[in-house]
DNA sequence: AATTTGTGAAACCGAATAGTTGCACATATA
DNA sequence: TATATGTGCAACTATTCGGTTTCACAAATT
């Protein structure tokens, strides 16, 4: 049962419930009504996006509002980082680097 | 078959196979020697890193080499931009929207 | 021409995944 | 107290996934 950051957002269903809880915490119930799925599918969903802590919730009486741990998603940049310099680079590395090699084969 | 570049970035061989791309174009068989798994194995990721336009190929002549089609990779950077503006804000916005619904309640 | 090498793809398998159904439990409300 | 509501969780199912094995084919090498 791997449970990391990538896997939790690579369902669509919980990106968009990430997008959702992003500004405003809402309950499960809540959630549901804005999908085509049932409350018990959210749950799920929430389940998982708790395990890997890109959710918090907060007990309110008998509901629970949930919301983004938005701390958590800076994970996700921080990874894209290594891969930020090379896009920031005016010219094609791939292709220079690629000619490189083909001619240290010749 | 959904295939996204969010789902394609959620197995871990595969992030290790775009990182070890990104800088410099490889065939699978040179790919498969950085990892504890076979050609075949890498040749089915790098099928769906293709598929969802991650990686481009190069033909040469029998060999294959395989890179980072790094203005994809954009397109996460594009989604966390929203996500981006929330944890710019220093103060907690969350937690200000939970207590504003909890007195619009009572 | 025969063999080796580099590759993609299909078939198969065990594990994981998303969703549904049903249940249990606690908190409100009548 | 009885009922309604909000929720988590377990069991089940169909589908998907990652990896292995096997085969086919084309390009190099002998």
């Amino acid at each position: 049962m791997r449970r990391d950051i990538f896997q939790a957002i690579a369902d669509p269903t919980r990106r968009a419930i990430i997008t959702l809880i992003a500004l405003q915490a809402m309950t499960p119930n809540a959630i549901a009504d804005n999908f085509h799925t049932t409350r018990q599918s959210v749950s799920k969903h929430l389940r998982i996006l708790t395990e890997c802590e890109l959710v918090k919730q907060k007990q309110q009486g008998r509901e629970i509002y949930y919301s983004l741990e938005i701390e958590k998603m800076k994970e996700i940049d921080k990874w894209l980082n290594q891969f930020r310099k090379i896009w920031e680079t005016r010219f094609n590395q791939l292709d220079q680097v690629l000619s490189t090699i083909k001619k240290q084969k010749k």
